[in-house]
DNA sequence: TAAAATGTTGGGTA
DNA sequence: ATACCCAACATTTT
């Protein structure tokens, strides 16, 4: 469950107690359980399970779709990808079937990383900045204006939609905020990046904004079995909508292949400029 | 059965 | 050197 909105979701919900459970802060490691060796992106599984124990948790927050938590000595960073999901729950509790990765709290709780398609990630490192470094702006900063979205967007000939895809360039935005965010502007997702006038930045950023933090409202987008306990798929007004009446104008939403994702669009509202 | 699904990365090509 | 495309990762669901 991926976006930027989902993972704030859970960042939120560990770090306060909820839906996923009671908070890790404060809790301190005992022992991590590796039952696939690839989630351990670095260091090695080994290494890994002998620099956690007795490390607390210390802050729990999100930098992109990274989860990151502070603990005493390392940084230790969590990237879902398309189907993780964290939960915190007594260690006697029956595990589901793709839990993967299991931090065991000295007090009798643990951390769980459930992840059925297996792309997610775990990293243990020094600082946070030496795994998300090269990630671009966070979008719902205080400092993120039309002009740091400029920036993101200039010198590059590529789709709209493809570059707000692009994590070095922008921070959290996915598949699915990246559609709403370019209706809302009513621009084409395969405008030109470099080609926008100032008007149409200014429309962009303002949407961006605006659909990541009604994302993060309704706690993100449940997708099937992948990520539950949002409610943001009732209000999108393109993406899975394909050949279902615009809300605005009525016109049926189309959909596109863009960069090997899928792209949905109305063709009224978001007209192409080119040709 | 084929197609598609929220994401990234690394390699190859122009 | 840079920009960009595309396969790969692994599983589930429709």
């Amino acid at each position: 469950m991926p976006e930027l909105p989902e993972v704030e979701t859970v960042a939120r919900q560990l770090r306060e107690g909820g839906a996923r459970g009671p908070s890790v802060i404060g809790r301190t490691v005992r022992a991590v359980t590796v039952t696939w060796p690839r989630h351990i992106a670095t260091p090695t599984p080994a290494e890994l399970q002998a620099r956690l124990p007795g490390q607390t948790v210390l802050a729990a927050g999100r930098r992109g779709k990274y989860l990151v938590f502070t603990l005493t000595q390392d940084t230790l960073l969590i990237h879902l990808k398309m189907t993780g999901d964290l939960t915190v729950c007594p260690s006697d509790q029956p595990p589901h079937p793709h839990d993967r990765t299991v931090f065991h709290f000295d007090d009798g709780f643990d951390l769980r990383f459930n992840d059925a398609r297996r792309f997610g990630k775990v990293y243990l490192a020094a600082t946070a900045q030496a795994i998300t470094g090269h990630l671009g702006p966070e979008p719902l900063e205080a400092t993120f204006g039309p002009a740091q979205l400029a920036h993101c967007l200039h010198g590059t000939r590529r789709a709209l939609k493809t570059v707000l895809l692009d994590q070095t360039r922008l921070a959290g935005v996915g598949n699915v905020y990246a559609d709403e965010a370019l209706h809302r502007a009513g621009l084409h997702p395969l405008h030109p990046a470099n080609t926008l006038t100032p008007a149409q930045v200014h429309a962009l950023w303002r949407s961006i904004r605006a659909v990541l933090r009604l994302g993060i409202r309704h706690n993100g987008v449940s997708l099937d079995w992948a990520y539950r306990g949002g409610s943001f798929q009732n209000l999108t007004r393109v993406y899975g909508r394909t050949d279902l009446p615009c809300q605005t104008c009525g016109t049926p939403i189309r959909r596109l292949v863009i960069g090997q994702r899928s792209a949905h669009f109305c063709p009224v509202c978001q007209p192409s400029e080119a040709t």
